[in-house]
DNA sequence: CATTTATCCTGTAAGC
DNA sequence: TGCTTACAGGATAAAT
């Protein structure tokens, strides 16, 4: 499941392995892959054929290429990989993988790039370019590595929330990036529970929080990226190792790294929280 | 307006 | 063995 440090892991790819390349053939092969796309795929392909690509960007889980035509460079291929997306650089003829969604190929006849997608979730877009984000990304918060992050107005606009604590970590226009997986690891590093209300935040615990959040990525990022099965690879079609350093997440029924208490798997709207009862305890008045 | 819920999708694994 | 069901969950539209 991509959160930001699998995106970054991409996105470094793509960095190396597509810019400064010239788009030569587009091949749409699902069309739920470009459903993004308002004006259709024979318009997606068509407007991208001829493009060159001059950087690989990300904010957040949202990753994009800039174009370039006549030097005018004001749109750009978005790539949201959802649950399971996946960018691959491949040699052209190498056998299309069961779930291959889309293709480029290049002017200079090189490695072929593939986007694939087994659930469908993820998907591509053009997007016009509106200082320096494509527009679906303009409501889209800073994340944690930007270097303009501002930590302290985002503990201010998380108290300012009326809602849980894991709640506001998941929300994109509060602070960008986070998932399921780095929210439970962030809370656990800080003896956080995630029911616990916005409001009763203290400044020092949102410091906390924030500091734990940028730690896991920059840790997870530095393993290549958190993979529990093949849905998540590099550009290469590499597994990250970062699994093997969660503490919570997934851990149910194991002992908590700290204290040896046994990890709970909670519901958490409709889907899964990990915690240790005794590092977190559960808040006096939980936010549901 | 702020906040919460339902929905999209498919492969894997567990249960009967 | 084979079928059914639960589960994984990011973003957004729809509902509260």
């Amino acid at each position: 499941m991509p959160e930001l440090p699998e995106v970054e892991v991409v996105r470094l790819g793509l960095a190396e392995h597509v810019t400064g390349r010239r788009v030569a053939a587009v091949e749409v092969r699902h069309p739920r892959s470009v459903r993004r796309h308002r004006a259709g795929e024979l318009d997606f392909a068509a407007r991208l054929r001829g493009r060159w690509i001059r950087a690989a960007r990300r904010r957040g889980k949202y990753l994009w290429l800039d174009l370039d035509s006549d030097g005018a460079a004001d749109e750009a291929l978005l790539a949201h990989l959802g649950m399971s997306g996946q960018m691959r650089i491949q040699p052209p003829g190498a056998a299309d993988e069961t779930h291959l969604r889309v293709r480029l190929q290049f002017h200079d006849g090189g490695p072929e790039l593939r986007f694939i997608d087994q659930r469908t979730f993820g998907g591509l877009s053009l997007e016009n370019v509106v200082k320096g984000l494509p527009t679906p990304v303009a409501h889209i918060a800073r994340d944690p590595l930007d270097p303009c992050f501002d930590r302290d107005a985002v503990i201010a606009g998380i108290r300012r929330r009326r809602t849980g604590l894991k709640r506001a970590l998941l929300d994109q226009t509060l602070v960008s990036g986070i998932g399921n997986i780095y929210a439970d690891e962030a809370l656990w590093r800080t003896r956080l529970h995630g029911s616990q209300p916005t409001e009763t935040l203290t400044t020092t615990q949102g410091c906390t929080l924030l500091s734990a959040v940028t730690e896991v990525m920059t840790e997870a990022l530095a393993a290549g990226g958190t993979s529990f099965d093949a849905l998540y690879v590099n550009i290469n079609g590499a597994s990250g190792y970062f699994d093997r350093s969660l503490a919570a997440y997934g851990q149910a029924g194991r002992p908590c790294r700290r204290c040896g208490t046994v990890i709970r798997r909670e519901s958490f709207m409709n889907r899964s929280s990990y915690t240790c009862p005794r590092c977190q305890p559960c808040p006096r008045h939980p936010h549901p």
